[in-house]
RNA sequence: GGAGAGAUGGCCGAGUCGGCUGAAGGCGCUCGCCUGCUAAGCGAGUAUACGGCUAAUACCUGUAUCGAGGGUUCGAAUCCCUCUCUCUCCGCCA
């Protein structure tokens, strides 16, 4: 959520950057409604001010034994006005609401501007995409092969856009995700959380998911519950409402959690294979910080994902989203993405962002400076530390063997008792 | 699911029959003083949001906020209703 007092000093700057967003003239009632609510809100507190001083009147003359009907019928007169402007005060500032929720972050000066991924920047890349010296297959068949992932059995239980591993596939997911928290939490300082998998409405509205994408997500029937889309969503919301002190920041964390996504604009996208699921596993990294450590923190936490692509040996590019492209309530953004040979392509394994104070003001996260100056908001950043699923799928694609097989990335063998490669 | 108790400021914790209570007291914190010393003592200060005024996120000033919403009243942290959450006991259960 943008500062509204900010958006009404800077009303060009405003609408430029939204403009810059692929949302033109997002802004224009609010500029009226904001001056509505002001003029609203000065009548009604001038009026409170009178009932205050005359009911305290009130209780003077009594407690003198005297009488005070007239006053009190007075103020009985101005209570009903006081109600009426509230409610006229109470509408405008829904609609105030309505605006401010649904108005994306504005993105920051580093980010190229344009109106989809075209405007993508790479900005740099690590590895290269590996030469087969005979027909590579996509992981939707080696899996199979192997059997180790099994999607006609998935659809039989959920329906489309589920999977079933099986054997040595079900022990590589749990692989990956052992190993990404033991380097996040050894390596890379971060705090594990194991945070609920269904949360509420409150939380999805304090990082931007509600009330703009409700249609993107699984919601418990009769419900005030949703299941995470992301563990961003528990993550970053644990401090939600909370004063924090400055000492106490930064907070790294990192959490695995089961992801659930209902797609539903999605169409026929990667509907082979595991890319792109209702319910995926990931492992994610939240940062809540200060202001002016944060475009650092955006550096680092983006390393600390690519590092466990490249401890498992797995090609990657780094690119810096334009702001066409951006999620809504990001001001930067890089991608990640990882070589996938059945796509011929890189594919998005991680994103990793900066909401600067665009979330913490949703979720009201606040933190006292050391030198006692004003509450501020803090900066929350996520990012993908990385796709669990999905690095799977590249695991499998990329060290697959002419033979069938699938060779184990070093790094993964401790987790998976030794096991050199997958076969059949 | 049944029965009961409770939700007050950064934290703990008072609030009598509704009326200078934004809220006693304590802790913590900040500043100053004092003290021959990693202690103690003394003094002062210490909520947030949104308006007005301002160059100002500085003063000053107004309004609101004692879990949330609604009601009664001239006036509610204090009375009434609804909801949410927490705790205790019972039941059920991984």
């Amino acid at each position: 959520m943008l500062d509204a007092k900010m958006i009404r000093a800077n009303p060009e700057m405003v609408e430029a950057a939204l403009q810059n967003r692929n949302l033109p003239g997002a802004l224009q009632n609010f500029l009226k409604l904001d001056e509505q609510r002001r003029n609203i809100l000065g009548q009604v507190e001038e009026i409170k001010q009178f009932r205050n001083q005359a009911s305290q009147e009130v209780g003077r003359l009594k407690k003198q034994g005297q009488e005070a009907v007239e006053l009190m019928e007075k103020v009985r007169q101005v209570g009903l006005e006081i109600k009426e402007l509230d409610e006229r005060l109470k509408q405008v500032e829904s609609s105030l609401d309505k605006i401010l929720l649904n108005i994306p972050n504005i993105p920051h000066e580093s980010v190229p501007i344009g109106i989809d991924e075209k405007s993508n920047l790479e900005m740099r890349h690590w590895g290269e995409p590996r030469m087969f010296n005979f027909e590579p297959l996509a992981h939707w068949d080696i899996g199979p092969n192997l059997d180790i992932l099994d999607f006609e059995r998935a659809a039989k239980l959920s329906g489309a856009r589920f999977t079933v591993y099986k054997g040595w596939g079900a022990q590589l997911e749990r692989a990956v995700i052992n190993f990404f928290l033991d380097i996040h939490t050894g390596q890379h300082g971060y705090q594990e959380i194991f945070p609920p998998f269904m949360v509420t409405g409150d939380c999805m509205l304090g990082t931007g998911q509600l009330p703009k994408f409700a249609e993107d997500m699984f919601k418990i029937e009769g419900r005030d519950m949703y299941m995470v889309p992301t563990a961003e969503v528990p993550l970053t919301n644990l401090y939600r409402e909370e004063i924090l002190e400055e000492r106490d920041l930064p907070k790294h964390m990192t959490a695995y959690t089961a992801c659930f996504r209902a797609e539903a604009g999605s169409g026929g996208r990667d509907t082979r294979g595991i890319i792109r699921q209702h319910q995926f596993n990931k492992v994610e990294m939240v940062k809540i910080v200060t202001a002016d450590s944060s475009y650092e923190e955006l550096e680092k936490l983006t390393h600390d994902a690519e590092d466990v692509l490249q401890l498992l040996g797995l090609p990657y590019r780094v690119v810096l989203l334009s702001s066409g492209d951006m999620g809504f309530s990001a001001a930067k953004t890089y991608d990640l993405e990882v070589w996938m040979p059945s796509y011929n392509d890189y594919k998005e394994i991680s994103s990793c962002s900066n909401c600067e104070d665009f979330q913490a003001r949703r979720a009201n996260i606040r933190y006292r400076p050391a030198s006692k100056e004003k509450i501020r908001f803090v900066h929350t950043l996520n990012g993908s530390g990385v796709a669990v699923g999905r690095t799977v799928a590249a695991i499998l694609e990329n060290y697959q063997q002419e033979d069938g097989s699938v060779l184990i990335p070093e790094v993964l063998k401790p987790y998976m008792g030794g096991l050199a490669k997958i076969e059949k």
